[in-house]
RNA sequence: GCGCCCGUAGCUCAGCGGAUAGAGCAAUUGACUACGGAUCAAUAGGUCGGGGGUUCAAAUCCCUCCGGGCGCACCA
């Protein structure tokens, strides 16, 4: 008996319960709420189904949680159920009905967990997308970690998941990026509007000692200035895709946005929008009439000097990723962008297209950085930029992944540097995987003293730690599908971390391998099961993740 | 001024209308000649920013005020 057999057992009786009493109600599985109590007393499972139909069905809660309950007890692996409070029906499993979904977990392997929320929808992801003006600082790193979680978690839910980073390579970032390269290789101070932290230097040396040819020989300033132009960018670029890569994030595409310009994809899609009549021309510019779509005022596409404004990019870029099939298109950006929203779901009405469906736009919140407990401002020229390579030599990639990911995007989180610094260890992640290690261990420990698999029953899984172990396995799946529906990989983390107690707990108060010259029972055997089920439900979630599952520590 | 996010234990944060609001860290006290003590058990710690409202039920939804962050370009 699964969390999903309960369910439909339940939602059979509910509906038969509705249909004796002449109501037209007709629930689906979704309104029949079915949760782990907090409260241990309260058995395995809880519905507040019937205070949620009292009132449309017109009848007392706890009377009608009475003719539910009454059916529920005699369902096969049903142990008992009871009417609590208000109207909460509490269903308590036996023990073997309870404990077969350890069994199921191991059989399933690093399947368990996997939905069809999103099977065969395809689905474009981007996130990072940071400018090669630079390397990856502390927030940009969070999206790494929050965005690559996300493709992970849509995947198991089935999802046909593409990595996208949007490679910001023309206007006027990069030309101060250029500059600000001259500038280092003249020996000039950094320009006023330019980049000046140490990276620059470093860069504009390998520009010079990539350059095949010699600079000086170069006439004049402005060719010397797109020499370091192209190569800086591509170094820059470099960088930034190995101090990915070595975070563990790989993308699939590598969008270009000059491509989009000189493609002639901008004058495409503004064609498109005009002939949508969508185009006004005022003011000697081009203007998108996005306030028919709930934008605050107009935006300008083309400039009145002719010049491609910053949003026909995204227009164009918008519709390269549509007519490259994607069904939706879900953007990553920091608070900082969030005033892009509106403009961009107008966009995409504009289009004739469904906004927030077609294209999505995660807004997550900044990492602040804090020294004794004091906000630091992050500053290129006050050296208190932290990099993503900075981070992950301090802590790690596993530990740097999980704290950026185990939070809600929806939260600013602090980073302390000094706690970075020193106390590694009260990473939760450690805790976390830990109990996978000790997983791995009970099982070593298991093969070596006689215990084996070759007998399963789920009736010996008795004990109060392993009830409450086996009720949190058999929850996962539904953890997996919340994240992906609401988009919230922290869940996953959150989750792991109460399993990983609950799988402490349990370790402490039973035993898999017998002591001494004890016999080794059915009882061992079965454990090894559940030992197992919870070794592969950690490692399928800290997978999800992109944390490593250690064996040993 | 307008918009988005946040305000929960000393600190960092969970808790998409449910029962006695939780975890990690920090503090105090216990548990190894028993599968790894990176663990476990126990204690202490709270006006869920304030005030209204909605309902059987509000940390959660609505309104309002206070406080913090971030945005409101023919910049990218």
């Amino acid at each position: 008996m699964n969390p999903a057999e309960l369910s439909a057992t339940l939602l059979a009786i509910v509906t038969g319960v509705l249909e004796r009493r002449g109501s037209s109600e007709k629930p689906t599985i979704a309104d029949v709420p079915l949760e782990r109590p907090r409260n241990r007393d309260h058995g395995d499972w809880t519905s507040n189904i019937a205070m949620k139909l009292a009132k449309p069905v017109g009848a007392n809660p706890r009377e009608l949680a009475g003719e539910i309950a009454e059916e529920l007890g005699k369902a096969e692996g049903v142990a008992s159920v009871d009417v609590a409070g208000p109207g909460f029906i509490n269903i308590t499993l036996d023990a073997a009905a309870a404990g077969a979904i350890a069994k199921t977990i191991v059989d399933a392997g690093p399947e368990y967990g996997r939905g069809d929320l999103y099977e065969g929808v395809t689905i474009n992801l981007e996130f990072v997308s940071a400018n090669p003006t630079g390397p990856i600082h502390i927030g940009g790193t969070r999206w790494a970690a929050v965005g690559d979680s996300l493709a992970r978690i849509f995947s198991a839910e089935g999802g046909i998941v593409t990595r996208e980073y949007y490679f910001n390579d023309h206007g006027a970032q990069i030309d101060r990026f250029a500059r600000s390269l001259l500038a280092s290789y003249l020996g000039e101070p950094a320009p006023e509007d330019g980049y000046g932290g140490v990276y620059i230097s470093d860069i504009a040396a390998r520009v010079i000692n990539d350059y095949p040819g010699d600079l000086s020989t170069i006439p004049t300033r402005e060719e010397v200035q797109e020499v370091f132009r192209s190569v800086g960018v591509e170094l820059m670029f470099g960088d930034i895709r190995a101090s990915l890569h070595e975070f563990g994030v790989d993308f699939d595409v590598y969008f270009h946005e000059n491509e989009l310009h000189e493609s002639g994809a901008v004058d495409r899609a503004v064609a498109r929008l005009r002939e949508l009549g969508h185009i006004y021309e005022a003011d000697g510019a081009t203007w998108l009439r996005t306030t028919s779509f709930g934008d605050d005022k107009d935006r300008v596409v083309i400039k009145s000097d002719g010049e491609a404004a910053y949003i026909s990019g995204d227009l164009a870029y918008y519709l390269n990723k549509r007519e490259r099939g994607f069904e939706r298109n879900i953007i990553l950006l920091g608070a900082d962008h969030h005033g892009y929203v509106q403009r961009l779901m107008a966009m995409t009405a504009a289009f004739g297209d469904t906004p927030y469906v077609n294209l999505e736009i995660i807004i997550g919140q900044l990492v602040n950085l804090v020294r004794d407990g004091e906000p630091l401002r992050m500053s290129k020229r006050a050296g208190t930029v932290v990099t993503m390579e900075d981070l992950v030599e301090v802590v790690g990639v596993d530990a740097a992944r999980y704290s950026l990911v185990r939070s809600s995007t929806d939260t600013q989180v602090d980073i302390d540097l000094d706690v970075l610094t020193k106390r590694t260890n009260d990473n939760p992640v450690f805790y976390v995987q830990y109990a996978h290690a000790r997983t791995s261990a009970v099982a070593r420990n298991a093969a070596a003293s006689g215990v084996d698999r070759s007998v399963f029953d789920a009736s010996l899984l008795t004990h109060e730690t392993e009830s409450i172990l086996l009720g949190s396995l058999a929850e996962f799946p539904r953890i997996v599908r919340q994240a992906a529906e609401l988009r919230e990989p922290h869940r996953i983390a959150r989750y792991a971390e109460e399993l990983a107690g609950y799988y402490h707990r349990w370790y402490d108060a039973c035993r898999v391998t017998p002591l001494g010259e004890e016999e080794v029972t059915d009882v061992h055997r079965t454990r090894l099961w559940l030992n197992d089920a919870t070794g592969t439900v950690l490692r399928n979630g800290l997978a999800l993740l992109g944390v490593g599952a250690p064996e040993r520590m």
